[in-house]
DNA sequence: CTTTCAGCCTGGGCGC
DNA sequence: TGCGCCCAGGCTGAAA
C-alpha cells in the first residue's frame, strides 16, 4: 500500500489503536532489518503515529517503569524520544493484532512470518512485506523532514510553491512528480492520474508550464489525493488485512493500468509507455482536446 | 547537474 | 501442469 493516500490510511487506522500504548520490544525476523534492532524499548509509550511523505513514523516517548539514577548519562539517554520510520515500498503492510485475537486474519500465507514485530503490552504491530523492499529505520524527524519535499496535502503546497519548484526543470512532468525531494508522497498510480486530471502531457518538461497549467496541476493533485484518501487509497489485491483496510479508490482510476481501454471522458484508447523504467498511462484524446480548446476559436 | 540502468525481492498472470 | 517470460503501488547507487 505504498503511495501517500495508502500510507495516510494506515496512519489513520493505526494511530487510535496504538497511541498511548506501552511498548515491550521490537523483534526482527529478517536479517535485512537487523540494523533496526534495539533493546531499550521496554516501558516506552507510543506518543504518536504520523506520516512523513510515504513513511509511517511511530514516536516513542521516554520509558516509564523502573527509574535509572537521576541525572546519569543513562537517564538522559533513556529519556530521549525515539522515532521508528516504516517505509512500505512495494508490498509492505502494517498489521495490528490484539493478543490472542485475530491470530490468523491478515496473514498472507500459512506459516509465514512477519519481517518484524513491535510488541506492545497487549497486542502487537506486525510488519509484513513479501518483496522485502520495505525499510525500518530509527530517524531524527527534523532531519528527515528537511530532506523531504513539500507535502501536497499540507498548507505549504500552493500554486506559487509548485511553480517555484518546477522552474527551470527539464524533467518530464511524470518523472518529476515521482521525485520525493520536491513534492513528496506521489507514486506511479497517482502521478498518472493527476496528470490526466490536469490535462497535461506526462512528457512535457516541468519547467515549461504556464501559470495556468501549474494551477491545474496543483488543483488536480489536491483533488486526486483528497478523493483517494477519502476512499482509503487504492487496493489491487483482494487481501483483507487484520483490521479491514481495503481501499476503494481503484474504482475511480481513470488511466492507471487501463492501457487499450477507452478513456472514460472521450473514448480514446488509453496509452501506456515506459518512462524511467515505470509505466506511464495517459489519454492522447484528452490532450488533443485540451490543445484545441486552448487555442483561440 | 542530468539521465539511464541494474539491482534489490517475491509472486501473479500469460502464452506456449 | 510446467516453464519462461513480463509485470508490479519504490528507491538506491553506479556509471555515462
Amino acid at each position: 500500500m505504498p503511495e501517500l493516500p495508502e500510507v495516510e490510511t494506515v496512519v489513520r487506522q493505526l494511530a487510535p489503536l496504538i497511541a498511548g500504548r506501552r511498548v515491550q520490544s521490537i523483534r526482527i525476523f529478517d536479517a535485512k532489518l537487523a540494523a533496526a534492532a534495539r533493546a531499550d524499548l521496554a516501558g516506552r509509550a507510543v506518543t504518536s503515529v504520523t506520516r512523513l511523505g510515504k513513511r509511517i513514523v511511530i514516536a516513542l516517548g521516554g520509558p516509564g517503569g523502573p527509574r535509572v539514577r537521576a541525572g546519569s548519562r543513562e537517564a538522559r539517554e533513556s529519556r530521549e524520544p525515539l522515532w521508528l520510520a516504516v517505509h512500505l515500498r512495494m508490498t509492505g503492510r502494517l498489521v495490528y493484532r490484539d493478543r490472542d485475537r485475530d491470530r490468523d486474519r491478515g496473514a498472507p500465507a500459512a506459516n509465514a512470518v512477519p519481517r518484524a514485530v513491535v510488541e506492545l503490552d497487549r497486542g502487537r504491530v506486525e510488519f509484513w512485506d513479501t518483496r522485502r523492499f520495505g525499510t525500518l529505520e530509527w530517524i531524527d524527524p527534523e532531519r528527515a523532514a528537511a530532506a523531504e519535499g513539500i507535502d501536497p496535502t499540507g498548507p505549504a503546497f500552493t500554486v506559487e510553491a509548485l511553480r517555484a519548484l518546477l522552474r527551470g526543470t527539464r524533467q518530464p512532468l511524470k518523472t518529476w512528480l515521482l521525485r520525493q525531494d520536491r513534492v513528496c508522497g506521489l507514486g506511479n498510480i497517482y502521478a498518472s492520474e493527476i496528470l490526466h486530471r490536469a490535462r497535461l502531457s506526462p512528457f512535457r518538461a516541468g519547467g515549461s508550464l504556464s501559470r495556468a497549467e501549474a494551477a491545474r496541476l496543483h488543483a488536480a493533485t489536491r483533488q486526486v489525493l483528497d478523493a483517494a484518501i477519502r476512499n482509503c487509497g487504492t487496493t489491487f489485491s483482494d487481501f483483507q488485512d487484520a483490521h479491514g483496510v481495503t481501499g476503494r479508490y481503484q474504482q475511480y482510476l481513470r488511466v492507471y493500468d487501463r492501457a487499450g481501454e477507452p478513456c472514460l471522458a472521450c473514448g480514446t484508447p488509453i496509452r501506456r509507455q515506459v518512462q524511467q523504467q515505470r509505466s506511464t498511462y495517459w489519454c492522447p484524446g484528452c490532450l488533443k482536446k485540451e490543445k484545441a480548446g486552448a487555442s483561440p476559436a
